[in-house]
RNA sequence: GGCCCGUUCGUCUAGUUGGCCCAGGACGCCGCCCUCUCAAGGCGGAAAUCAGCGGUUCGAAUCCGCUACGGGCUACCA
């Protein structure tokens, strides 16, 4: 495969149409990492040239998307609804050098053609009935202010030969391109013009997009062939598809990329997650960070097959991204999910849960007893009411006499208290997790006592033997 | 319909210069260990006739052909 001569510049080119989600997030993170192992550029523009599909808050969305895995572009931001004349002049120049040609038919005339095809069953493509009009006669019409498109003119025969960094040599036979339309009759350029001039003008050295634009990819290099200009290098990317093997879309996992995060998945994770989507280091490595991912990522490596995504990976990856994070940095990213507790009173208990989250939203539910009230006593509990309570007391009796609040105190009384009950350890363990919290699954008891202090865990204990005597 | 792409455990994949692969790793699943619950961690296990068929070859997941299945494109959408 030929290496583009000269600096590596890649970019990401979404359509402000909609949120980004795993494919389109996976798409710029492949971009981003190309062109950091190549020290290139990574470029972002937004293709909004189609006005009717235009959403209002979508490119903020897409960049606060990207800005939250990590992918940052170095250069400002190109919006194609701002070089309109550009366009216009590119569609200009194909048509003095004759690649292309107005075409002043009606959409109705088109689909009656189109059902027409459709009938005897050939392909639906533009009958190429306004190909032939002289350009006198064309610049005439265009004058007298008829309405019309500027469509690419394609070659009759031959073959057009991509060679695509993923997907191999492909080979196209000319006559089965469409004369596809440049130019909208609003004055807007299509895809492939807006693509095309701008890959150019950006000075693109590789396109990494998507496989749903291989059909034409002859087209683009045909209309870089038709400026005269030096085409790119392709990567065509295969979809992600959903756990039903369809394309991604809105009833899987197409979420907005920024709900992972409001999930409490940390970009991390996500990012790794996404890496290995139809990408692999070919090693047996599986937790990387992107400088990692940079140093590793080869475009060769990208599998040429759809990857169906695998969420229970991405909690897996999770977990193990919060295992990894040093203590501060867990109880910074924590902060935002415990909006009750400050920052100093989160730390602390970082190291009961850091081993238990899989997501930072558990966090909550698992520490919710060091803030406000236990849970009420769970009825299958307290079927034993008196022997609740002899444990209880038992164990108020030990701690009240407690010379320091520590672990290894708390531990040494707890099990002495348990041997002169003669229950198991772990059962009286179970009972007092019970007694303070009001669940059989929390944080490891002794730590948990600690970080509750003395005077907490006694009033709990104390308020739950009036309940029990009560109730 | 036409053009194009794809097909290794449930999933992500290793494998790609044919033999070291009766196919390796990871997630998930099952079991055991550790253990105050849950996790985490450790150890082990089940799980792929490499889509099918036919070639080439001493030898094929790896090369060739055909078939099947899946998918994409086929707009004045990207």
């Amino acid at each position: 495969m030929a290496e583009q001569a000269g600096p590596v510049r890649v970019r990401y080119a979404p359509s402000p149409t909609g949120v980004t989600h795993i494919g389109g997030a996976r798409t710029a993170l492949f971009n981003y990492l190309f062109a950091r192992h190549h020290q290139g550029a990574f470029l972002l523009r937004i293709e909004d040239t189609d006005r009717a599909r235009l959403q209002p808050g979508s490119e903020a969305q897409i960049k606060e998307g990207l800005t939250w895995i990590g992918l940052h572009w170095d250069e400002p931001p190109i919006v194609q609804s701002e070089h309109l004349p550009r366009y216009r002049a590119a569609a200009e120049q194909l048509l003095s050098s004759g690649a292309a040609y107005r075409c002043f038919c009606t959409p109705e005339r088109l689909e009656q053609m189109r059902a027409e095809q459709r009938a005897r069953k050939e392909p639906e493509r533009y009958d190429r009935r306004c190909a032939a009009i002289p350009p006198e006669e064309s610049d005439r019409r265009a004058l007298a202010g008829e309405r019309f498109v500027i469509r690419q003119r394609m070659p009759a025969q031959g073959t057009t030969t991509l060679h695509d960094l993923i997907m191999g040599t492909v080979e196209f036979r000319n006559d089965t391109l469409d004369d596809h339309v440049l130019l909208k009759s609003d004055g807007y350029p299509t895809y492939h013009l807006a693509f095309a001039v701008d890959d150019h003008d950006s000075r693109i050295s590789h396109v990494i997009r998507g496989d749903g634009w291989l059909p034409s990819a002859p087209k683009h290099l045909l209309l870089f062939q038709a400026f005269g200009w030096e085409p790119p290098a392709f990567a065509h990317l295969p979809l992600v598809h959903g756990p039903d093997h369809k394309p991604l879309a809105k009833r899987h996992g197409a979420r907005n990329i920024l709900e992972y995060r409001d999930a409490g998945y940390l970009p991390e994770a996500v990012v790794n997650f996404i890496a290995f989507l139809g990408w692999s280091p070919g090693t047996t490595q599986d937790l990387f960070t992107m400088p990692e991912l940079i140093d590793a990522f080869t475009i060769e490596r990208v599998q040429p097959s759809p990857a169906v995504a695998n969420l229970e990976r991405l909690d897996w990856l999770n977990g193990q991204f919060i295992r990894r994070l040093p203590d501060d940095d867990l109880a910074r990213r924590l902060s935002p999910w415990l909006p009750q507790a400050s920052p100093d009173q989160i730390r602390p208990l970082v190291p009961l849960v850091k081993e238990r989250l899989q997501t930072l939203a558990q966090a909550p539910d698992l520490l919710a007893f060091f803030f406000g009230e236990p849970a009420p006593l769970p009825a299958d509990a307290v079927k034993d009411r008196p022997a609740m309570r002899q444990r209880i007391e038992a164990a108020v009796r030990r701690l009240e006499e407690a010379p320091a609040w520590s672990e290894v105190e708390l531990e040494s009384r707890l099990r002495a208290t348990a041997d002169a009950l003669q229950i198991k350890h772990g059962d009286f363990f179970m009972a007092l997790r019970i007694a303070l919290t009001g669940r059989r699954v929390t944080p490891p008891l002794i730590p948990s006592m600690v970080q509750l202090g003395r005077d907490r865990v006694l009033a709990i204990l104390r308020q739950r033997l009036t309940e029990l005597a009560a109730g």
